[in-house]
DNA sequence: CTGTTAGCGCCTTCAT
DNA sequence: ATGAAGGCGCTAACAG
């Protein structure tokens, strides 16, 4: 209805200039404290509030970070996300969010959307590898507008990341089950183009290797992160001869589809089959017969990437990349403990 | 790096004035065939991309609508925004989203923060019903920029809104309980100046009354959302001498939460108790006595709500208002079906 | 301390 | 079919 009120209306009203009155609203020193409070009164009576869009114009900042995320609706990447917006929501910047849905093309698209609403900033979870992929992103950096991977990074020069050790994870994981008995440890892998799960991959083997396991391919599955997958990845793993007695999962929710899926078949987890997971979703805390699994601090996270893109922008000057690698926290629970089976 | 390219820089490499190119750009008729093919090609060969804060600056239009959530990192809002966020990409619209954390001042300040943002709408989840909220939203309203609720809303004339029937979710669920054989039944409610909890409790009662079940306020609790908190309540109930022997909860995390305290007070539960939430969290199909739920379809949800906003930009003359119900489904499940106790 | 001028990039009259 | 000019709202540079 109301016409939004203008630095200009204050000023008319004041018989002063725009200027004076701009820079007075930015708290500019060489202003008289008399000017200041007349225009400060006046702004308020007029319920003036600054058109952010003319001053991101003006400015070439627009105060708005773009967030690229496979998708929102799970809990470890909303987290990541209430993590970032937490920690940029005192530094006046907001945040737009995208979703790849792990489409490749999607998140090319989502790239220049955000590029054409001028984000001074983006934040993002890859979807994918490919060359164009990596193009777009190097000439995002040579646009001055700093990137942040989390979590599933690509590595593009100057581009910063902050990722948890991946490899560390599974490598303990894999201990772990080992530790507890288990001699015959079958994997759930991901998209191993995606560094996370090459990582957690390596992990796992690298394990079986210290521990003179011998690695056995047929108990390396590649799944989604679905319950189906899971239940279908264990399944196939039972078809074998030599079938195996524990399973590290690249994935929480494809780790459940297999502890429903043994729990189908009467088999005893943790004592006949122990199961470790990735990711500490919620459910593998509330299910019945607890989930082990690797946490990933998501909201430290958030607010780290968000912290690394507020470093980046404040000096630019700074060509200097940073890289911040998470300790992964491992939950023990009762899907792997076969000591003290505690059941929450 | 780069310096942007801008219709100027296209213009002057043919010769060209800006107002031709821009008209070139975006579909003008009156340009000759020739001289489109000539832009475009540059355009292409420039990289140009519209600049849309500048844009927006002109034409008044941001093309970004805000969001604001209780919070971001639960299955219910983050599914709701999915669906905003899907139905809104292909009209070019962009989401910006704040977090309330249920704070009513962190409200206000959001919705503010938006407006400067110049977003085009408002669709909230509100967490407050104060007097300074309604007047703000009156406010927003009065700028003409379109409102609408979703699941929390306030009655404010010329808002729309997108809500499930949750007094009809809780009527069903309550009768379901007193169907299979409940007769003392609880009830988990949350704040009550909210009116999806005052509905649930409404429908609570209605059903009690329908089946000539006396009302019984011992058996009445308020939770916040949280398995502790349902923890907390149950346990308060069991101290009563009557005690109840079912339990509708108006949330699913404190539905767990007393779940979980009858487990360890030895109770059969849907036998001996039998318990109905709402909200239809995913866990709650994942947990070994999978839960009893009333779903609200999230993304459904937030594709309505979306498409609200999109028919009140596009005929802004219609002031009217639009009111949708989505009807509840619920999910019959372990914890309250006594006849075929199946578990998933 | 304050005013004037100019420009961020785009679009939209009004001319021609 | 195209050009010139002005303005969206703000701030920065240069005067005074």
């Amino acid at each position: 209805m109301t016409k939004k009120t203008t630095i200009y209306d204050i000023a008319k009203k004041l018989n002063l200039s725009a200027a004076t009155v701009s820079r007075a609203l930015n708290g500019n020193t060489r202003i008289s404290e008399e000017t200041r409070a007349k225009v400060l009164k006046v702004a308020d009576s007029l319920n003036y509030e600054q058109n952010k869009l003319a001053r991101a114009l003006q400015s070439g900042k627009s105060y708005s970070v773009g967030v690229i995320v496979p998708r929102i609706d799970n809990n470890f990447l909303s987290s990541v996300i209430r993590g970032i917006e937490e920690e940029l929501q005192d530094s006046g910047y907001h945040v737009i969010i995208c979703q790849t849905h792990e489409s490749p093309e999607r998140e090319i698209e989502n790239i220049n959307t955000l590029l054409n609403a001028q984000v001074d900033g983006l934040l993002l979870s890859t979807c994918n590898v490919s060359d164009e992929n990596f193009k777009l992103i190097t000439k995002v950096i040579n646009k001055n507008i700093p990137v942040v991977f989390f979590d599933r990074k690509i590595d593009v020069p100057e581009a910063s990341s902050v990722t948890i050790d991946d490899y560390m994870g599974a490598y303990l994981a894999t201990m772990h089950l080992i530790k507890e008995g288990a001699t015959k440890i079958a994997h759930f892998s991901g998209d191993k183009n995606l560094q996370i799960y090459e990582s957690r991959y390596k992990g796992y083997c690298d394990a079986l290797k210290k521990s003179n396991i011998a690695y056995n391919e047929d108990y390396v599955i590649k799944v989604r992160s679905k319950i189906d997958d899971g239940k279908a990845a264990l399944k196939q793993l039972f078809t074998l001869k030599d079938k195996p007695n524990a399973l590290f999962s690249s994935s929480d929710f494809a780790a459940l589809g297999a502890i429903q899926e043994l729990k189908a078949n009467k088999i005893d987890v943790p004592n006949e089959f122990s199961v470790f997971g990735f990711g500490n979703e919620p459910f593998t805390q509330f299910n019945e017969l607890s989930i082990s699994s690797v946490d990933q601090s998501p909201i430290k996270m958030g607010k780290l990437t968000a912290t690394v893109f507020l470093e980046k922008i404040q000096n630019k000057l700074d060509k200097g990349t940073k890289n911040i690698v998470l300790e992964p926290e491992l939950q023990y629970r009762a899907s792997s403990n076969k000591k003290d089976n505690v059941t929450v």
